[in-house]
DNA sequence: AGGAAGATGCAACTTTGTTGCAAAATATTT
DNA sequence: AAATATTTTGCAACAAAGTTGCATCTTCCT
């Protein structure tokens, strides 16, 4: 795995440090998304909530990561599985939120369908956001 | 129109005082989403910003507007249409961001096709958003 | 190893959102 | 129309989230 990270970075002429290394490391260990508060907690003292940020936001550019819209507006962010490149993302899979537990997971198996539009709009992203209880919680009578 | 205002009001039993009734008249005159910066914006320093906040809470929960998740996870307002009551919403209509000019708006007009989860899962709510360009910035040619 | 380019940490700051409480406004009763 | 009960508001103080400039430290390349 290791190895992995350091080719996803030299891939994107990231130059290869600590924080990034480490944060990659959660993001890969993790099947699910992760926030800001997420990745600092997991990370302890070891870096500045500035690097955390400017981390994420290299990452989110280089098309590494990409961020998930939530119904309570908080920022998650998730490993892009397809071939996302600097600018263009395209991961149209949908994404579910447990209710319950607060679990983000991609799911990337499920697209988002298509739709039409009123005449004159012009679609560029959409963004499919699920709400519910999850496999485990729903399984575990809700915990 | 200051009748449906009060007429809104009174009938989810909420007393009528100036800040709703202007945030009210806000929304009505809208044809878009409102995010809690626009708002403050409007009523120049007509209200508290605590005032501001705790008015958004209180129609969220009485169902008069509901939020719209963002990609950049601005928070969103916009008057609900449908019947949603207190703790029930069901605005399933998708809305769209401009990239352009930032005006975002529900299209009541197009509901959010029905998806297939994998097993499992509990589906509760879905929110699609799109984002592109809008039929005024399309037809100007990007302003 | 040495130097240029890039990344980090720190401090200071802004913006956004929350809470408790007294004062003011609204609704209800007499 | 008062008087009273109930809500709502503004203020202050705070907490959380995010940004920026700059000096220092790391990484990368030769
Ligand atoms: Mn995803
Ligand atoms: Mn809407
Ligand atoms: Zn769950
Ligand atoms: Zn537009």
């Amino acid at each position: 795995m290791q190895e992995t990270i350091q080719n996803i970075l030299k891939k994107n002429l990231l130059s290869i440090t600590g924080s990034r290394v480490k944060i990659l490391e959660l993001f890969l260990a993790q099947n699910g998304a992760l926030a800001h508060g997420d990745i600092e907690k997991r990370t302890g003292e070891k870096f500045d909530r500035v690097t955390v940020y400017r981390t994420l936001q290299v990452f989110l550019n280089k098309g590494i990561i990409h961020s998930i819209p939530t119904a309570d507006n908080s920022v998650l962010y998730a490993l892009c599985k397809d071939d996302c490149a600097e600018g263009h993302h395209h991961d149209n899979h949908v994404h579910f939120v447990c209710d319950n537990c607060g679990n983000t997971v991609c799911m990337d198996e499920v697209t988002v369908p298509l739709i039409k539009l009123p005449n004159g709009y012009e679609m560029r992203q959409v963004e499919m956001v699920v709400s519910g209880r999850c496999k485990v919680c729903a399984a575990g009578k809700g915990v």
